[in-house]
This record gives structure tokens, sequence and C-alpha cells, in this order.
DNA sequence: CCAAAAGTGTTGGTCGTACACCCATGC
DNA sequence: GCATGGGTGTACGACCAACACTTTTGG
């Protein structure tokens, strides 16, 4: 016979960072709390995990929500139980990492609800700025609860992840069509600096291109004009 | 007014993965389970948090329920929460990767409970392989619950960390007295393969020495001998 | 007892890769 | 103005060779 378990209520949450890369910056959506706690103030996407949900799907289910439905990126960032981070009681919070293409949330945004907003992250120095054109201007302390903790996590892993994984074409509008440039502008996005791009070209052309894991789909001469400077080549990303 | 939370009733755990390096080897500390689920086999060290800790801190309380009061390296590793991990109910476990010196387990396992035992880790190509000085030989799918899982993580996780942060250091018995050679048999131990000594020393000294985080307290010439081979210089981690 | 061998620690070099920084060229 | 390519210097790891100092071995 094995034993019932028996604990005291612990609630158990997930909540979403969602990141896009637009206009060359580096954004964050957030929504604006409507009711007690942290009332008005700006929070990460959250809800409780149902008994059926693992985190991972609680965390899809969560961004489907708002979002046509699409595979998006996704990966566990941390789990942050301090005691004191949710007032209504002991409240676990499992916080996902997402990273979304500007075109997919464009969408959701040009519905005008004012609950939503995106804001630029910079982190230099010491904490986070967030930006919205508006003029807001907030830290990671005018966010509910311990979101500009999560947020500020984030942020680190990111920025280290970009370098030794794919997670930079997740911002990419298209990876079936796309200039190297924009690629490199998504790094210099989120890294909030800029990317030599001689270097960036071969570290690219050697990584991806020479493994067979992209490939360039048209001649630059062959191609259509696209806006001043020299036409650049389009790549795209094969699966595999 | 705010809301009261409903959610049904989810357990939440940490577990420990705990690590250390012995002759060489890079060993995992389980206990053996003495009641159903999974009566028999060999686990991580596992707990309830209480409404009242968070999960470090109840990390923390586990690690000393055995080990004598002292410091170790803790740090979350990542929450597993598949419906199936455990018969039991729906049960979440945030789990944790330990660093401790072999002299610290050695006082508790000389005490010979026969319900813990230390496994030699290794996990070239496909999955784990745990040995015991007794000749069992067990693989991740010997292990209670999703407990393979997590340590396949746990090594992984452990293996990049070692070259940009200075969790190797957690492993030395004396952190203000060892060889540089004592060292480089960590990094062996953990990567699982031998490491250029020549490199070692040189990356070694350049990010420690040279920045004052390490220094040399003794000189070979004026030290007592140490067994065979050519004295080596004695080492000191200055805390800062 | 002494000399050679074997084991361990330490230092040095070369080579290829990768990145920072700068400059040149094509369109 | 932007995309692309080339070149130099530096840092670091893989790999290799030599040397320093000790214990062990064996005549």
């Amino acid at each position: 016979m094995q034993e019932a378990l028996t604990q005291e209520q612990i609630f158990v949450t997930v909540d979403i960072m969602a990141l896009t890369v637009q206009d060359g910056e580096l954004k964050l959506l957030l929504s604006r709390r409507v009711r007690p706690p942290d009332q008005g103030r700006w929070a990460l996407f959250g809800k409780l995990i149902g008994v059926e949900e693992t985190a991972e799907t609680a965390a899809k289910a969560l961004l489907e929500e708002m979002l046509p439905v699409r595979e998006v990126f996704l990966e566990q960032l941390y789990t942050f139980s301090d005691r004191e981070r949710d007032p209504r009681g002991r409240v676990i919070s499992i916080a996902y990492l997402a990273v979304l293409p500007w075109k997919e949330l464009q969408g959701v945004l040009s519905a005008g609800d004012p609950k939503l907003r995106l804001f630029t992250l910079h982190a230099d120095g010491g904490g986070l700025r967030l930006g919205s054109p508006d003029g807001t201007e907030l830290t990671g302390e005018d966010l509910a609860f311990d979101h500009g903790t999560i947020v500020e996590t984030g942020l680190l892993r990111l920025r280290g992840k970009l370098h030794y994984t794919d997670i930079a074409f997740h911002f990419l509008n298209d990876t079936r069509s796309f200039f190297l440039s924009e690629l490199q502008g998504v790094f210099e996005a989120v890294l909030d600096k800029p990317v030599d791009g001689s270097n960036f070209r071969r570290a690219m052309l050697g990584r991806y291109v020479d493994t067979g894991r992209m490939v360039q789909v048209e001649h630059p001469s062959t191609a259509r004009r696209r806006g001043r400077g020299r036409p650049a080549a389009l790549y795209c990303l094969t699966e595999d």
C-alpha cells in the first residue's frame, strides 16, 4: 500500500515572458492587471496550472489563448518560490521564456486592447528599463509581484543562449526567407549593442551554411530591389 | 478586494541530485526507497515543500537532514511536471543540484546506512550508467520516478557550467589548500575525459591567480613530501 | 648503495580556430 | 547607404615536447 500525500495548499502557476524584436529593439509583452493585488501594474501573463496539465502544456495553452495557433519557441526559465511573492497565498511560479516573431504579435496588438502593451527592454548596468511609445518609463520594481526579477533572469538567459543555440531564428518573421542583416539585427537588439557585420557573417556562414542548416535561396543580382543600398542575399533555414 | 485562489491539489516537492568526486570519479548519492511506489529502487532525496518554506530553504533543509551543517553549493536545476511522474498524484518536483566535497560525505556514508549509496556516474553516448562497488550496474531507467531524466539534465548542466563558473571548486575538500592537479582531477571526472594539463594550468592561472582570486600558498621546495613524483605547489582560494 | 626507470608537476612551443577592429569594394 | 569580403592582431584550446623533482626498482 502506498501512502497518501498530504501537504498544505500551495498554488502553482506558470508565467510567460514573451519577447519579440521590432524595429531593431527587444520588446516585452506585458498586460495590465485589472484587479488586486498590484492592480494597475504591468505583469507577465500567468495562470494556475490545471491538475491535468504539465507546466509545459499550461504555458502553451496560455500563449494560445492570445495568439493564433502557431508554434512558438518556449523554454522553461526558472521556478520562483519566495514566500512573499504573492499576497494571496503560497504561490509558486514556473516561469517560461517565449520568443515570438513580431508579425505574430502584430495582429493581436492591432486589436487595440489597452491591457496589452509592448515595452522596449533594456538592461544596461544595474536594473531593467522598460519603455513604451506613450512615454511611460518603468523599472523592474514597477512590475507586479516579482516579475521584475523574472524578466532579469530571462534576459540573462536569452543573451547567454544566443551564442550557442538557434534561439535567434525564432525572432525572425519568416525563417524561410530572410537577410543576414535581419538576423544580425536580432542579435543587436537582444545584446543591446552593435555586432560586427564581418564577423557575424563569417560565423553564421560557417555555423549554418557550411553544415547545410541554412541555404542561400536567391542571389542578390536576380532579386528585386528592396530599398537603399546593395541588395542582400536571401537565406532559408532548412528543417531537419 | 482580492479574490481567493482556487486550484485542485497539486503537490510540490524538491529533489536533490547530490554529486561528489571520489578517486577521480564523479559519484551520485542515492537512497533506496523503502516503500511504494517504486519500492526498492534507487532515488534522489526528496521531500514535500512546507507552506512556510521556499524551494531553496526546503532543499537546504533536506540536505542538512543528512549532512553535518555546512554550506554546500546548491543550484536550482529544472522543474519537472509530467503528469505520470508520480503515481500517488499530481506531484511537481523542483530539482536541485548539490555539489559536495568528498570529505563531507565520508562521515555520513561510513555510518553504514544500507539505504544510502554512492554510484559512479557516466553518460557516454545514449544514456546514463550508474555503478556501485558491489557490482550493481544501473541505467537511468532503473531509477525511481523520472529521476533518470533529472540526473541527465543535471549532468549536462554541470558540464556546461564547469567552464564559465567556479562550480568545480565546490568539489574540493579544502579550498584553502589544494593542488592544481586535484582541480584538474575534478574537471576530468565531471567531463569524463582527460584534460590537457598544460592548457588547464594556463587557464586557471590566468583566470584566477592573475585576478587575485587564487594564490599560491606554499612553494613545492619547502613542502613536506606527499607521495611520488615532483612535489606540487599548493593553492588557496581567496574569499571576496 | 647507487643508477636507471617510472611517475608526477611544470614550462614552453606550435597550430588552427574564432573573435575584435579596421578597411575596401560592389551595387 | 547598405551588403559583402578581406586582412591583421589577439586570445585560447588541442596537441606536442622538454624539463624538474620525486619514488621505485633492480642490479
